[in-house]
DNA sequence: GATGAATGAGCGTTCATTCAT
DNA sequence: AATGAATGAACGCTCATTCAT
């Protein structure tokens, strides 16, 4: 939301603050960030924080608001023109593309961090809710079209599906930005590819894993520990 | 860690100083944690907490390490004698009994909810920190000798798979226990079984997608939104 | 209100910081007190405030409830029972109870001040609101008692009698306290005798002042100043 | 006070200026008047304040000097030309004046009842004193006057005589203005007649009440409450 | 001349931690 | 052994005031 008054400052102190913003959100979650840090981070006083935003759940929207105009994927993948064969490559590029922002704009790896972890865990209101929310909603659009298509398995539930797909999607993400700082771009595209690999294996239909389903035939002796072979897969 | 002293207390006011600790921590997050309402939980005083505790880290610290014992897997499986096919029975079985402690014990529940969150909690840095390593160490020995086994996939840095097993288990593991309470035994099976399903989705050899690898023609053209149907998958 | 622990405290330090806070608020209001004036008045650490009162709201309201016990005349004059002849003798004893009452505990001389002043101005909610209700409301129902038995005059809105005896009454008090400090026990009975003049010609009905009625005759020729004499009294 | 530049600004903009503070002021009192509601108010920037004044208690010293400067009696009533029947109509008459100025312009109104509450306002020490001591000073020589002129009682000191003046007239003037915005001019008439009875009532030798004199006779039983008809008025 | 931008100082409040008993 | 009492440090937020333009 932000004040007014904050798209008329100069572009460099915007994305200063902007950025000290989400790295301190990133690192010490909303509540542990402290004002104050963001203010030094970005060289600026801390009433003049107050000066541009409302208060601190304003910045911290602000901030993910600028995030998720970067971020989203409406408007570049059109869920309904999808085919079963377009499916996997739509997320594979939409997901390398971001992963690329990330990497070029640290700030935007920060709230990227901010957004899915607040994402992952589906309860917890607040400022980050309001977004969590939107991420989790478009995840949740793009598997049920998956599941519509054949390309994402239906036997579990789309709940589980996208919370797992998030985290999963995350935690790679996180890894390969990791790794990318010290590699070339050609390397970059394995990293990228590896990542859209796990999504994939995350959501695509099981193989016939061979051996009895899982979940029917499944008994605990409780207060024993497991011995493993009891049971066969 | 806790001071000495702590167990000379009665097994009783132990378990319920633990019990409360976790709670309060698995509800409000370690930050988010109130000291005061964590002796108040317990009926003690405030200030006797820190007749046995440290500190705030320490208690925390002794809540996970009271968990860990009670559900690490160090001396109920075996990776020696692991063979393919017991490898996955054995994740399976191990999974489930732990579910079913946390089922039964509902301060373990908690403070399992603590442990999943941890990776993902940037404020626990010092203690939660502890405990995400030793998780994972154990993880990456599990995931290293299912690819020695031939169970888990290979075509992927086994570091990747460890932090997106990690990644997704507890993120399945939050949204089972989240689920746990409100369902009955039955259901718990299926949840068990679904939970599993996609720990072997991830870490399994991904069957022949049909179509083109994904990494080598893997192209971006920055700056264009993605064409869906300009590459297959 | 108060958290329960301060009825704990020793009476010294309970009167030190119920006087502490009385002397503040009345000598910079309600919003201009500062917490940490009346933590260092009373010789405890501003955090200190906060394990014996819920807010700063709290705290003066304490106060305030405090000195009502002390001050108010309910329980020691009764309304129903009072006739014309011991109407004005009731309310110059109560008065100067009160008066001695103050002279001898300047916290509560400080504490008339905030109630007097807030019961002044009839307007005004939050804490004081209460309060300023309660007293008001008593002047009201004596005035009022007052009028029934012919000692009040009726020719004013009782609510106009009730504002004006109020601030009139409160002047007094404030006048005589100062000049009390430095005089004997023979003046002090003068000057309460001063006191109670000035209430009952506040609120006596009036003699006849000869002349013609105020308010129907009265004309003003706007814009010119008065002309002494251009109208009689 | 205010800088010199302040006379060359457009009279327009003065008098929104003036206007805009003397509401803001009476509305949340000096301490709570919030210098950017006065700019806001006044359609000028926060800072432009600071070029006409020195500060805060600078304007609010402007609004009241310019209240003053209206609503002073000095060179209106001459005190020396007063006689024993023009004394009442005069009071009468100047109250009346002041009361209609006040109605026609509103911003004056709010400035007078700043100037009313300075005297109960612990806050504007420097600022309102001043005004208070002005005001203060020119009741004593009413008082005074009137005491000469035999119109004034003599048997209370001329200085508790004054103190509670004012305070009855600020609580009667703070009533009738409250009442003043929403009746018309018939009622008007009835209102500043009111206040004018007040000042009287409190001002003029009282009558004769019958029975002993208050003070002589009057006892104090400590500790025991007072019991009414224990002594005559 | 006029003001948008920026901030230091201070407030109410919270909480982990210490200490005397 | 156990805890009530006390507090320092820090936080979110406000606002009168300054300054560069």
């Amino acid at each position: 939301m932000a004040l007014p008054r904050f798209q008329k400052l100069s572009a460099e102190r915007r994305h200063g603050l902007i950025a000290a913003a989400a790295e301190e959100f990133a690192e010490k979650g909303y509540d542990g960030a402290a004002l104050v840090a963001i203010a030094e981070r970005s060289g600026i006083g801390k009433a003049s924080v107050y000066y541009y935003f409302a208060d601190k759940a304003d910045l911290c929207s602000t901030v993910l608001d600028e995030a998720w105009k970067l971020l989203r994927l409406e408007g570049r993948v059109n869920l309904k023109t999808l085919t079963a064969e377009t499916f996997w490559s739509s997320v594979q590029a939409a997901a390398r593309e971001n992963l690329t922002r990330c990497n070029q704009e640290p700030w935007l790896l920060a709230a990227s961090k901010i957004l899915n972890r607040a994402a992952a865990d589906p309860n917890g209101g607040g400022v980050l809710g309001e977004f969590a929310a939107k991420r989790r909603a478009w995840e949740e659009a793009y598997v049920r079209r998956g599941q519509e298509l054949g390309a994402v398995r239906k036997d579990l539930p789309a709940e589980l599906l996208v919370t797992v797909s998030l985290a999963a999607r995350q935690a790679a993400n996180l890894w390969i930005l990791e790794h990318l700082e010290k590699n070339g771009e050609r390397t970059q595209s394995h990293l990228a590819g590896h990542v859209f690999e796990i999504y994939r294996a995350v959501l695509s239909p099981p193989p016939d894993w061979g051996g009895p389903p899982v979940v029917p035939a499944f008994t605990v002796v409780p207060g024993s520990a497991d011995r493993p072979g009891s049971r066969s897969a």
